[in-house]
DNA sequence: CAATATGGTTGACACTGTCAACGTAATAGA
DNA sequence: TCTATTACGTTGACAGTGTCAACCATATTG
C-alpha cells in the first residue's frame, strides 16, 4: 500500500487545483472553463499557433481543441488568420479582450498557485514539478519494448 | 514563468495517469471506469464503509457517489446492507466477484505506479506524495479568514 | 497523376463533476 | 413529547472533459 497513494494524492490535487481554480474564476465572473483557459493561454504565448500545435501542447484530442477554439471565436478572445504557408490550417491570435482576460486569468491563477505552495521552497515546488513531468514521460509512448 | 508551469505540470501527469490506467483496464476487458474503481477500492478497504463516508475521501458529490454505487451493485460487485446503527444509512460490502476484480485491478495500478515510477527513488516518490497532500490541504477550506 | 498523409470539422458517445430538490431517519431543543 | 433542524441517500438536470470515427480540403510523396 506504499505506492497506492500515489494514485490518491495525485488525482486529490489535480482536483483540489481544478476546484479552486474554477470557483476562483466563477467569483471574478469570468465564466471560462479551465480548458478554455488553457488553450487562450496557448494562444496567447506560442509563436504561430494553430490548433494542431495547442492539441500536440496538451495532448488532447484534437476535436475538443476545435470546439474550444470555436467558444473562444465566439466570445471575441481569438480570431483565425489564413496561414500562408498551408491553407489547411489557421494562425491563431488573441484579440485585445483575449489578451486583457488572459491577464486577468494569470493574476487568479498566480494567486491560487501562491496558496498552493505557500509553505513550501522554491526547490520544493521544482522538484515536485521535475518529478511530475518525469513521471508523465513514463507513461508516454506505449509501444515501447517488447512486453 | 516559474510557478505557471506548474499547473501544466500538474495536469499532464494527472492527465497521463488517467489515461494509461484507462487503456490498461480496457485492454485487460475490466470495463470499470476510474471513478468505478476508486469507489470499489473504497468499499474493499474502508471499515464500516458508507456512500457518506466514500464521499468525504474521494472528496466528490454524493450524488455521484450514488450512482457509481448503484452501477457496482447491478454488476454484483457490491452490495448494500442495513446499517444497524442508523437506518438511512447502508454499510457497504464488496461480493466475492467484486474482491476478485480487485485484486485484477490492483495488479494493473501497480504495474502502471512502477511504470510511472521506474527511474524514481523511494525517496523522490516519497516526497512527491507528501509535496502534493501538502498542496492540497493548502487549497482546501475556503472560508477561513472574513474577505 | 494517384496514393497517402495531415489540419481541421462534425457527430456521437462515455465519463466526470456539481447543484437543487426530495424522502426518510436521526437528533436537539422547547 | 413534539417540533425544528440536520444528515444520508436518491434523483433530475446540467456543464464540462475526453475520445473515436468519419469526413473535406489541402499537402506531400512516389
Amino acid at each position: 500500500m506504499q505506492r497506492s497513494s500515489l494514485s490518491h494524492a495525485l488525482q486529490q490535487v489535480a482536483h483540489a487545483y481544478r476546484g479552486h481554480m474554477a470557483q476562483t474564476i466563477r467569483e471574478a465572473d469570468l465564466p471560462l472553463p479551465g480548458t478554455h483557459v488553457r488553450a487562450l493561454k496557448a494562444v496567447c504565448y506560442m509563436e504561430g499557433c494553430t490548433a494542431q500545435r495547442i492539441a500536440q501542447r496538451m495532448r488532447r484530442d484534437k476535436a475538443q481543441i476545435t470546439r474550444v477554439l470555436n467558444d473562444l471565436l465566439e466570445s471575441g478572445l481569438i480570431l483565425k488568420a489564413c496561414n500562408p504557408a498551408d491553407k489547411r490550417s489557421q494562425l491563431l491570435h488573441a484579440t485585445p479582450a483575449g489578451e486583457a482576460m488572459m491577464l486577468r486569468i494569470q493574476a487568479l491563477e498566480q494567486q491560487t498557485l501562491a496558496r498552493m505552495t505557500r509553505d513550501l521552497t522554491q526547490e520544493e515546488v521544482e522538484h515536485f514539478i521535475r518529478i511530475a513531468w518525469h513521471m508523465t514521460q513514463n507513461l508516454e509512448g506505449d509501444l515501447p519494448p517488447d512486453n
